[in-house]
DNA sequence: CTGGATGCAAACGCTTTGCAAATAG
DNA sequence: CTATTTGCAAAGCGTTTGCATCCAG
């Protein structure tokens, strides 16, 4: 495996992780690749996905992985939250994570040492309920 | 898309569920495929991933999706839970969930609702860390 | 009987990789 | 100057799907 590792510094690295900081959303690398396109970068997508990995994997970056659409990045500042995600529009919502001993205390309980700890929350958005119940009452 | 609505009976499809809960720990698609091969059962793979996706989504199963190994599944039993993922060996231990009020909590403060979460702590397990340190002692 | 389910193989879409050219240090 | 990084295109891999056949109800 070709590791990209991030020891020299080239102008498409940095517009990468300029695109991703510029993303308050999760991205996947072909929509960043293509936003990057739209605005005159002409960065390959190839590196697009070396750099979005090697980002995933020093911690500068989170991965998320949710259904059929291949993986999505966020830059990874230093505070940490969670998401909620609507499963009928996709809309994903930021909420402060609250008191997580518990993480830390469950894994220590069985030895184990925390890396990080990822807290997926699927469900429905107020509107998209409220598009629901419109269409339940007009009829199935 | 041709959904598979489990409206039949089919010996395969009882197969299949009957594999899966036989799986302590979560497993792929292609895993399950291979062992229920390995058991005399003729499955075909499609079958499996069509019947596997249908449990998904009727919450009869749960998925997981880790790394670029595809999404795993494991039968979703009355006791809800979570897992502690080793990184260096993939090993899995599942852990009780203790109060997460602050799932729903936090869900209803956004007007979600909410229909499911899973919650992935990444970590080093006991034995891994102890060989870790073996081989550090050694010579990095 | 009849429509849902299966198996096979081909198609798909996301991601990775081999290799030559470009370039940072 | 040399090793890393990039771009391109092709390969890889898990997953889905079209279609003919099969079978549960």
């Amino acid at each position: 495996m070709t590791i990209t590792n991030g020891r020299r510094n080239t102008e498409q690295k940095a517009a990468i992780r300029s695109a991703l900081q510029g993303s308050p959303n999760f991205v996947s690398a072909q929509e960043l690749h293509a936003t990057m396109k739209a605005h005159g970068s002409s960065v390959g997508l190839a590196t697009v996905y070396r750099n979005l990995n090697e980002m995933a994997r020093v911690g500068d970056a989170d991965v998320l992985h949710v259904g059929t659409d291949g993986q999505l990045f966020r830059f990874c500042g230093d505070g940490h939250h969670h998401h909620l995600l609507c499963v009928e529009c996709g809309r994903t919502v930021q909420v402060s994570a609250p008191q997580e001993d518990w993480v830390e205390r469950l894994a220590h309980d069985e030895g184990f040492t925390v890396l990080r700890h990822v807290v997926e929350i699927f469900g429905v958005c107020p509107d998209c309920q409220a598009r629901a119940r419109r269409s339940e009452r007009a009829g199935p």
